[in-house]
DNA sequence: TTCACGATTGTGAACGTTAACATCATGAGC
DNA sequence: GCTCATGATGTTAACGTTCACAATCGTGAA
């Protein structure tokens, strides 16, 4: 910087306030430095700023298993609406789910300097690991508790699956199976939570949820077991990888879909709408969840003294395609 | 850190020391010094450390649509590799894949700091922009060119395409059509390549390939026109959710699969064992190609003065299951 | 007892930037 | 012509570490 303001023939100080945008510079002088910037193809360090202005214009997102669709596109959300408003974005990647492997991956983070942190963990325990953030960080948790001391964005799950349900019961069918997610999840939860009080509120049986962990082969075993169950004419599965292997063990059994039994998913994965049969399914706006991160997130680093914690909840769509139909 | 000095009753300097595990430090000196860290809840600050070392222990990586599972499993098993190493992970996604913008993402990450950069930019115009790198910054390109620039960690694509191929061959097919990828990824012209040299070392005739974009529509789109041409019997797609769609719309159409026409992928996605029928495919490594990654990418970082460009293929597995069959 | 030498600890400067304050010129208002 | 506000620039001191070097302490051999 100091080789700059010299071949501009200013100081340091004057070329920081080119940098920075600050208004009080005559604009001959501003032409100077910056074409001493360009000649010199000089580029500032970020590091030194972050030292002294102790805001390093860095996010961190603490997700687990990046690999599945919904975490991947929460997480390219939340880069890109972090990226747009000037910020740089900081993964950790857990392999495992405790509260511990959360906490030290936040205290990373913190050590880092990170200005604030979204934590994706939609799980009960991780959840957990937010009540001990350190304090005044600010944070964001995407499907956290409802606990008051962070603030938390999510999609109404309970809705979603609300939709699922209802959808198939306007369909006529009697009643509607369950394929849920991990009991630990807390969008299993929703999900769960949300189904069980449609069939109530319509005054049907509640079957016995069958226990998935959210994979193909978990779908599979969870369909071939329906499969064997006498009067099954819908089920709606927690997400739309395990609707798939219950669409594959049906179609083994030699079920008829949905002619004989209706099949919605959750998430409307890419690959959903060109299944055999396309899937009906609720759509999650991961862009929106990312995006309201984000902004959450800002206006808690940009709040002075503790801000008070937000609860935003997205809505989600439902999308019908040729896997439910009316009851046989 | 001063103030943990002076609890402890000693200079900053040995504060240090004990933080870097230097060996020159009484046991007693560094227990006291541990006990006032803990006593005052102290973390180290990287940013400062940074700024005087010029080592962030930071790394970038510059990825495109990281929505996709190949993308996304590498950018996971980078971060589970560099983070096992001891380096953070500052994400960039790219929306859109001209070489501008993989420039400016590199631009962006250079003034953070980071210590080196992993782009994973598999199209033609992407890797055009490594030629341009900032000097004397390592970086390791994921399905690079071949430009000796730059060291390059790559899947091998055509002995892929080349398993998938002489497989349907084996199984007696007289010829394999293909789905292709996007002509400006390095990937799908691998793997055209592949399947091109394949048929042609077996004296087959060689069909022109349908061009598709790796969407689960695409495939459905060439599926549909598959469908419709005669004396089709097997085919291989550039990547398994166009296959999906290829198989979606044999079914469609009412062609049986494999019984009429065999399809193969490449990726194994999770949901690929599971699709009706479930998918012959060829299985990347993501993870291995992570590893790799940030292996030759602390080989350069530690390396004085300019090293040598490396160049690392993985191998790709071949998974067979049940959409492939010998030819009607 | 003395000395040398390694182990341990301390001191000051430096990393590259911004914040806070100081300085200087310019021009408006009386 | 004088004062005073305002805009443009410069000066100095941080930020919290590590590095290079200096100083001190202890220990074993002569």
């Amino acid at each position: 910087m100091s080789d700059v303001a010299r071949l501009a023939g200013v100081s340091h100080q004057t070329v920081s306030r080119v940098l920075n945008e600050h208004p009080n510079v005559r604009a001959d002088t501003r032409a100077r430095v910056l074409d001493a910037i360009d000649q010199l193809g000089y580029r500032r360090n970020l590091v030194a700023r972050a030292l002294v202005t102790s805001r390093s214009r860095t996010l961190g997102v603490v997700s687990f298993d990046t690999t599945l669709y919904g975490p991947a596109s929460t997480m390219y959300g939340i880069e890109q609406a972090a990226r747009a408003a000037g910020y740089f974005v900081s993964i950790v990647s857990l392999r495992s789910i405790d509260a511990e492997g959360v906490r030290e991956a936040i205290g990373y983070l913190t050590e880092q300097g990170v200005d604030g942190v979204v934590v994706v963990a939609p799980q009960r325990s991780a959840a957990r690991a937010l009540e001990s953030l350190p304090p005044g960080m600010p944070a964001v948790a995407v499907e956290g508790t409802h606990r008051a001391n962070v603030s938390v964005v999510c999609i109404d799950q309970i809705e979603g699956a609300r939709l699922a349900t209802k959808h198939l019961l306007d369909l006529g069918h009697e009643t509607v199976w369950h394929v849920s997610g991990p009991s630990d999840w807390l969008e299993a939860e929703g999900r769960l939570d949300g189904w069980r009080s449609a069939l109530e509120e319509a005054g049907r049986p509640v079957p016995e949820p069958l226990t998935g962990d959210w994979s193909p082969k978990a779908g599979y075993e969870a369909g071939r077991r329906l499969a064997a169950m006498p009067g099954v004419t819908a089920v709606f599965a927690a997400n739309d990888q395990m609707a798939l292997g219950v669409l594959r063990a049906l179609a083994e059994a030699g079920v008829r879909v949905p002619e004989q039994i209706s099949v919605v998913g959750f998430d409307d994965i890419p690959e959903a709408a060109y299944l055999s049969p396309p899937l009906t399914t609720v759509r999650q706006d991961f862009d929106a969840v990312g995006r309201h991160c984000i902004e959450v997130l800002l206006r808690q680093i940009d709040a002075i003294g503790p801000g008070t914690y937000e609860r935003l909840v997205v809505r989600p769509d439902f999308v019908v395609r040729a896997s439910s139909a009316t009851a046989p």
